[in-house]
RNA sequence: GGCGUCGUACCCAAGUGGUCUAAGGGAUCGGUUUGCAAAACCGCUAUUCGCCGGUUCGAAUCCGGCCGACGCCUCCA
């Protein structure tokens, strides 16, 4: 496999640390609000590479985390006068459905942040040792940016490059180098009942060491594959380099893939913005998990994709043309086999070259116009047929784009077939007031030489 | 100011030195098929890849400049 390698900028031939199993990382959510479909972008396109990485050999060890303390999570929890479990407990909540709904294959650790403080401690402590960190004045852990050759390699930032006007210092924190980031914040009023003992008195951790904790504890040291969205490369993710390096002596991550934004009107969807819509704002304006997932996979996951609910057409067709070929294929395939059409070796190639969906996708379908030409002139072949499934099923195992299917209402068969009595004594006018029948209940009768087809209306 | 990504038809979007007189999806129009439909298929729709130069036998693809969009530079997927 390749992938686009974040860290050297390039597309890298992929090597495993071990053959068959692979340490994955992504950035989970902060539990302080429902998740925006600009999160969710992320999190499909880190499906797309678990599928790929599954589909092509792979097992895979994935942990995702749940930031459930930060700045955020305690002041939302504050303002609604919520115990701070208590609320990020509901937006887990919502998150888990979420990534169920979404058709996401599930992680196999999702670590909070709360239930690993000793391991942190545990990092800071040792970074405080080997000078990579100092308390300050204030009674805050801060890790020095300068104590780390390689800082900044990740992002290609320089250090003396970086605007420092920007950010205006609280009396409480206060670092040496403004760029230096907390490693663990001491107790303030406004934490309120939020805090752990530490060796440096009362306090919670900083954001980004809670990442570097929790997958070096639970993949390793070293680890394959870390993602995350672009704006998480600085400072989180070169943060978090600095610190495990630091401690660990060995290499973070070998490869960290990110994926690009998902925008409205051009501009990045943001909290902060108001520019997003949540999962549920997107189904209400009727547009489906499957076809949402379409239009986010009918992008490479490195560009942005400007989201428009003008899409949902196009994303309608696109799975209709698939799922008819499917309900074509079913009657002429009779038996079972394991094989697949020879389009299916380069439909995987396009996904193994750096998750190139788009490009998969022109293959599949190129694929799907000759299929159904062959079913057209009635050349295609009960091997042929089966391998045709094969391959649709697997094309749907790396998108889950093809909805579920729907039980077809025995009122409406029953009307399919005094509609096929109907059409065999010619009495069209009969058949077409049963077919109105029938797309009045939101069905769709189609005739085919195999006898009629039912489909739910889009 | 520093760092970076991108600009391909009406829309979305691959392709990153020759197989590109540019894939695939959607949309439009015309046709085949059908009792009529639907589905499916065929045809039309970029001699051209933001603009201008350069390198090369050859460029959408490499280099330089310009224009435009977006992002990061300590809240952010």
């Amino acid at each position: 496999m390749i992938f686009y390698n974040s860290l050297s900028r390039e597309k890298e031939l992929f090597k495993p640390i071990d053959k068959k199993l692979i340490t994955l990382y992504t950035c989970g959510p902060t539990v302080y609000d429902s998740p925006h479909i600009g999160n969710y972008r992320t999190f499909l396109f880190e499906d797309l590479l678990k599928r790929t990485l599954i589909a092509s050999g792979f097992k895979v060890k994935h942990a995702m985390n749940i930031t459930d303390i930060d700045d955020k999570t305690i002041k939302a929890s504050t303002n609604e006068k919520i115990d701070l479990k208590e609320f990020t407990k509901k937006y887990i909540n919502i998150f888990f459905d979420e990534l169920k709904i979404l058709r996401i294959l599930p992680a196999d650790y999702y670590p909070r942040a709360t239930k690993y403080i000793s391991e942190m401690i545990a990092i800071i402590e040792n970074l405080i040792s080997k000078n990579h960190a100092y308390i300050s004045s204030s009674g805050d852990v801060y890790f020095s940016i300068e104590s780390f050759q390689k800082y900044g390699t990740l992002t290609n930032l320089k250090l003396d490059k970086l605007i420092q006007s920007k950010r205006v210092l609280s009396d409480e924190y206060s670092s040496d180098i403004i760029q230096d980031f907390a490693l663990w914040k001491a107790y303030k009023h406004s934490d309120g009942n939020v805090y752990w003992q530490s060796p440096w008195g009362k306090g919670r951790p900083g954001w980004h060491i809670e990442c570097s904790a929790m997958a070096m504890n639970l993949l390793g040291n070293s680890i394959d594959i870390h993602c995350g969205g672009v704006d998480n490369k600085f400072p989180h993710h070169e943060n978090e380099i600095a610190q495990s390096e630091c401690f660990s002596q060995s290499k973070f991550v070998n490869y960290w893939l990110h994926s690009n934004f998902l925008l409205v009107d051009g501009e990045k969807m943001s909290k902060s913005k108001g520019n997003f819509y949540t999962l549920k704002d997107i189904i209400k304006k009727g547009m489906s998990v499957e076809e949402f997932r379409y239009m986010i996979f009918s992008a490479h996951y490195r560009s942005k994709i400007n989201f428009s609910l003008k899409r949902i057409n196009n994303a309608k067709k696109a799975i209709s043309r698939i799922t008819n070929l499917k309900h074509k294929l079913i009657p002429i395939a009779k038996d079972k086999i394991q094989t697949f059409p020879n389009a299916k070796k380069r439909f995987h190639e396009a996904l193994k070259d750096d998750l190139d969906s788009p490009k998969a996708f022109s293959i599949f379908f190129e694929w799907l116009k000759d299929i159904n030409l062959m079913i057209d002139n009635g050349t295609i072949s009960e091997t042929e047929a089966a391998k045709s499934i094969n391959f649709i099923n697997f094309f749907d195992y790396i998108f889950q784009v093809i909805p579920k299917n729907k039980e077809i209402p025995e009122k409406i068969i029953h009307y399919a077939k005094l509609r096929e009595t109907a059409r065999m004594k010619k009495d069209w006018a009969e058949a077409d007031k049963l077919r109105n029948k029938i797309d009045y209940y939101g069905w769709i009768v189609e005739d085919s030489k195999e006898g009629f087809r039912l489909k739910k209306k889009l």
